[in-house]
DNA sequence: CTGATCTCAGGGCAACTGAGATAT
DNA sequence: CATATCTCAGTTCCCCTGAGATCA
């Protein structure tokens, strides 16, 4: 009655316009692994996949400003989950990596299985919805990078 | 060299993590659509989707307070999109619609195929990776209402 | 001097919490 | 009275812009 004839396309457009809001919101809310934010998490996913980097290579790889970029890791080297040191080669750039306490919590939290997204996707997806998932990640890698 | 030995499962949960901030990032820049906001957007598809709503019964569409979609709600009457009526047979009530204004909006945009990301999903999928996303999304869902 | 990196200051906005007001 | 809906006020968080400072 309410009409939306609306080619599949658009459907899948409007789809994911909602559903990034309505993850963000999810994600927040069950927060925990230690109470990271979005950003946090994946500066120290960053780090500890691809090594030390700098707050501009960060800012990149994330897709926001340096400046930004620079708040997020002021607040996880307060904290002392990452630490910085002067590149001794360029006196201008500042190299960031894990401290020993991130490592070691990213460690305990997987242990304890404590990670409230871990455990729907370990609970609520079959094998093959799992696999579908990841490829499906893939293809909005692509829509991010666009 | 950073060692992440990382069972599958965990990567994806840590992929979506970021995707999820990153697809934010990406569709707020590249906002047109009229500059709407993800949840005006949100609460725009549901009314011409769904019919009438109240604040409360979008607020629990899209699992956020009723506060908060009340400022959402406030934001798009007053650029007239949406109006809403006194529910004659409950006072506490308010029955939100799309006025006239917000459907010519959403037809001509979508005539003028001004949207970003359809652009995208148009240019850089294929018909079986378009068809893919859309099957993902419906598993993104899933874990949204978990 | 130009360009890259980083910091500081200030702002906007989307979401939250808490405290009512009003109607059932 | 208890409950549901909605509003008002204040706060927090994430990210932005703009203006330097420093170093290559």
């Amino acid at each position: 009655m309410h009409a939306a004839p609306l080619d599949p396309l658009h459907a899948t457009a409007t789809e994911l316009r909602v559903l990034v809001g309505r993850l963000r919101r999810r994600l927040r809310e069950e927060a925990r692994t230690g109470d990271l934010s979005l950003s946090q998490f994946a500066v120290l996913g960053h780090l500890g996949r691809d090594g030390p980097a700098t707050v501009s290579d960060l800012a990149r790889a994330e897709g926001m400003r340096p400046q930004s970029m620079s708040a997020v890791v002021a607040s996880l080297q307060a904290t002392g989950l990452v630490h910085g040191t002067p590149d001794p080669g360029d006196g201008r750039r500042t190299l960031l990596a894990l401290t020993e306490a991130a490592r070691v919590r990213v460690r305990a939290s997987r242990a304890a299985r404590e990670d409230w997204l871990l455990q729907v996707l370990r609970e609520r997806f079959s094998r093959e919805e799992q696999a579908l998932l990841a490829h499906g990640l893939e293809l909005l890698q692509r829509i991010a990078d666009a």
